[in-house]
DNA sequence: TAATAAATTTAGACAAGTCTAAATTTCCAT
DNA sequence: ATGGAAATTTAGACTTGTCTAAATTTATTA
């Protein structure tokens, strides 16, 4: 139906949306790791398929269409990462890159059995929720701990960056989806904070805090 | 580590190399569904890789190499079409378009996983052997049941034609991997067979009887 | 508001993989 | 042994997706 490029485009002017209402050029260029001009190109063929909504120098939006096939992407994406952490015992920072190129695999069928296999989960492994056969999601408030004050609490559910590096710190500090924390100090020299779980301390950084994220 | 063409070539030289020594371009044209003169194209850079050996107009057969990455492939292939039957409860018609896609999935550890998951198959929906994870696998020795005689018998153990159409006629008649199988008559003007299994007689045509495989 | 900077698009090129049509080589039957 | 026929390769073209460099548009800021 549309090309490898073509989905990864629809998937990346899906996830770029949710902070930005018309995605431009070079915010697309940065994250597919590809120069501004060969985004260009790609652009006025999806405006052509009628994927996205595209005015020269103003950006793009995803038409009704393309929102669709992003979810689809993003659905198989999250699936598959659920898949490999929960069936193949694969650590939450080692599944990235595999589940980029299963995401694409085509068939709607082995997904929808693929889901029931694994009893309909609603998170994958990095607390992002996972859209149901027919594109449909849970959206719970998530907030980074930065934004909580002393003795405030809450239930780590998700992160900002999904980069190994900050997963695998996290991983060895144990914090990990599903665990309270409490805040019970902030360092006003850097903003550190020093939180309460796991029946220890443990002291993070500002940026440690932007990009890890609370249910209250 | 090589394009999805690439494997696919090297998938179909594989196979074609079971049955004749130099795998010619005409031969290969057919199986991939292009033209003798791509292959032509494909096959010089392959042999650039050293993948296969290539005299011109004389054929190409796999170097060490280039069997070893195939026996990959096949490996992959075979797995999840075990696993899509296995697990996910698809039909073994169903199942080998998916797996051809999902064969390109690049992480060998992944495959490895898989195959512990799965408990280490030998053999796939369709009675192919699996390569293991250093690419060896079990040969048995499997002959049509058109090359046996009245009273003689065996047990179901592959097929030579992988059809979606031939499996499902194959599921209707109950003639299924496992079974146990023995002629009771030829007809001498067609040659077809009666075969007496599952506690019935089944009467199938020469063609049927070239194409279904047993162990004796 | 005008000029300068930043973002975006256009122009032209390239690699991968495929195709058709024409040329070449091999095979086979006389 | 030789003249087709069949198989294979070459030549030249096309599509997809990418790139660099230049041109154009939009944004900023003095
Ligand atoms: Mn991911
Ligand atoms: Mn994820
Ligand atoms: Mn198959
Ligand atoms: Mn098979």
């Amino acid at each position: 139906m549309n090309t490898l490029a073509e989905e990864n485009y629809l998937k990346s002017i899906y996830h770029l949306s949710l902070t930005t209402q018309n995605v431009s050029t070079n915010q697309l260029a940065a994250l597919l790791n590809t120069k501004a001009a060969s985004v260009t190109d790609m652009v006025k063929k999806l405006a052509d398929k009628q994927l996205i909504n595209y005015a020269r120098y103003q950006g793009v939006s995803l038409s009704a269409s393309g929102e669709k096939i992003a979810l689809q992407i993003v659905r198989k994406h999250r699936l598959w990462e659920y898949f490999l952490v929960e069936k193949l015992h694969f650590k939450w920072d080692e599944v990235h890159e595999m589940a980029e190129e299963m995401e694409h695999i085509s068939s709607k069928e082995l997904v929808d059995r693929l889901d029931k296999f694994m009893n309909f989960p609603k998170y994958d492994p990095h607390g992002d929720p996972i859209p149901d056969s027919d594109g449909n999601f849970n959206t719970h408030e998530l907030k980074p701990i930065a934004t909580i004050g002393v003795n405030e609490s809450g239930i780590i559910s998700g992160v900002r960056d999904h980069s190994a590096g900050f997963l695998q710190y996290l991983e060895k500090q144990q914090l990990t989806i599903g665990k309270k924390i409490k805040v019970t100090e902030i360092i006003g020299y850097d903003n550190s904070m020093i939180l309460q779980a796991n029946d220890k301390q443990i002291h993070i950084s500002r940026e440690v805090a932007n990009n890890l994220l609370i249910v209250i």
